[in-house]
DNA sequence: TAATAAATTTAGGATAACCTAAATAAATAA
DNA sequence: TTATTTATTTAGGTTATCCTAAATTTATTA
C-alpha cells in the first residue's frame, strides 16, 4: 500500500509539509533553497504533482503551494518513517543525536512497512525522535506539536526543554555541550530588552548559558507549574 | 571514500562479480536476466562502466565482462553491507530469512560506513550471513568459499549444511520447513542413478528428506570427520 | 501610479537509465 | 563449409529530474 512514488517525490512532500504547517503556502523559493534546488526546477515539479490523478498537492502559479490529503498522507508517512529511523540509530546503534537526520534521510525512502514495524516495536513505540520532533501514529495522525518557543519566556519563568531543531549538526553538538537536549529543566534567569538574548539556568549545570533569539526561536519547551 | 556510485552500477558490480566469481567472465544475456533488464541495456551500461576513467570493469566485445580491481572492491564492499544487512534484519529486528535479501538490496546502497561499522559491531562482526554467505572483512578481503555442493555426495557420507541460495523467499521457507539451514547435520542415505535424488537423514528430524539435483547443487556443506 | 526589483514560470537542453527493433557476430547444425 | 539459430550490439527513442537563461508576474518603492 505506496512505494509508488520516488524518492525525489517524497522529499518535495515532507518539505512542503513543514513549510504548511503554519496554514501558509509554501512558495518556490523557499522549497527550493531547501531541497538544495533552483526555483525552476520546482516550479515544474509541483506543476507536475498537481497534474498526476490524483493529485499530491494543490498549486496555483505565484501563489504557493499545498499537500492535498493524499500528499499529506505520504508525507507524514515518510516522517514518521524518518523520526523512528533517528530514534532507531541512536537508541539502538549508539549514533551521536548530531549525525542521524542525514542518514535518516536516504534510508526513509527504502525502508518497508515491516522495517518501520519492527523497529518502532523495538523501540516501545516512541513517541518522540531523539531531537523531541513527534513521531506520527500508525494510522498518521501527528500528535500535538509544541508550541512554546524557549524564546518567548520571560524571566523567572523555569520550564522543560522538548525539542530542538534537527537538521544542522554543528548546532546539534553545540546544543549537547551545553546540555540543551529534551527533557531538561531549566529556569530564565534573564531576558535582553536590547537583543532578546536569554540567560539560562540549567539543571544540573553550574554554568549558565546566554542564548541569542535565533536558536531559542528554534528551540521549544512546556513550561512548569 | 566511495559514494560516487549510482545504485544501478552498484547491482550490476555486485552481479558481475557473482558470475565471474568461477573465473570465467559475466555473459550480457545472464546478467541481463538476473537484473531483471534486456541485453540491450547492459551491453550500453558495461561499455559505459569500462570507459570511465578508473574503469570499473574490462569488457570486450561479444566476449564478456570481468571486474577490475577497483570494480571488485566496489562490489566487495556491497557485498559486506548486503550481507550484514540480512544478518542484522534476522537478529536484532527477528525478520525471516527469506524476507531479508530483497530488503537488503535496497538498503545496502544506502547505509553509510558508520551504519555498517555499527551494524557489524552490534552483530560481534559475523562471518555469514543467516544464509550462511561469507561476509567480506572490513577490509574487503573475502573469506574461503564454502565448495562442496550437497548434490555431490555419496551414500553414508555425513556433513554439515553451510550454504543456501539467498534469493529464492520460496525455497527458503520451504528449506527452513524441511530443517535445512545452516550447521544442520546430515546423512546421505540414498543417492539415486537415475535422477540424482539424495535421500536424506536430518538431525533431530524423525522424516528423511528428499531432494533432487536442482537444489542440491546450490547448498554447500562441509564433510564431517 | 509608474518604475524598479524580486519572485516565479517557461523554454530549451542535459544526463542517467531504460526500452524496442534492426543489424551484426558467434555458435551450432546440416 | 554453408545455412540457420542464438547472442550481442547498435540505433533511435522515452522518462524522470535537473539546469540555465529568458520571459512574465507580483511586490515594492518613489
Ligand atoms: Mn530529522
Ligand atoms: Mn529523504
Ligand atoms: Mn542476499
Ligand atoms: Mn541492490
Amino acid at each position: 500500500m505506496s512505494e509508488n512514488q520516488s524518492q525525489t517525490i517524497q522529499d518535495y512532500l515532507k518539505h512542503i509539509y513543514n513549510l504548511t504547517e503554519n496554514g501558509t503556502p509554501a512558495n518556490t523559493s523557499l522549497l527550493a533553497s531547501q531541497l538544495g534546488l533552483k526555483p525552476g526546477s520546482v516550479s515544474e515539479m509541483v506543476s507536475r504533482l498537481s497534474a498526476t490523478e490524483p493529485p499530491l498537492v494543490n498549486y496555483i502559479k505565484y501563489q504557493g503551494v499545498t499537500l492535498t490529503t493524499l500528499g499529506r498522507e505520504m508525507a507524514l508517512r515518510v516522517i514518521r518513517r524518518h523520526r523512528l529511523i533517528e530514534t532507531f540509530l541512536v537508541e539502538v546503534l549508539g549514533y551521536s543525536w548530531d549525525m542521524v537526520h542525514e542518514e535518516a534521510c536516504e534510508l526513509e525512502h527504502v525502508v518497508t512497512d515491516i522495517f518501520e514495524a519492527r523497529i518502532a516495536s523495538v523501540l516501545g513505540n516512541p513517541r518522540f525522535s531523539p531531537h523531541g520532533e513527534p513521531i506520527p501514529e500508525v494510522d498518521l495522525s501527528m500528535p500535538a506539536q509544541f508550541t512554546t518557543k524557549l524564546g518567548s519566556l520571560l524571566p523567572g519563568q523555569k520550564a522543560i526543554i522538548q525539542q530542538v531543531p534537527d537538521s544542522d549538526p554543528e548546532l546539534l553538538r553545540y546544543l549537547r555541550t551545553i546540555a540543551i537536549v529534551p527533557q531538561k529543566e531549566l529556569v530564565v534567569l534573564n531576558r535582553s530588552n536590547f537583543d532578546g538574548n536569554l540567560t539560562l539556568s540549567l539543571q544540573g549545570q553550574s554554568e549558565n548559558i546566554i542564548l541569542g533569539p535565533v536558536i531559542t526561536k528554534k528551540i521549544f519547551v512546556t513550561i512548569m507549574e
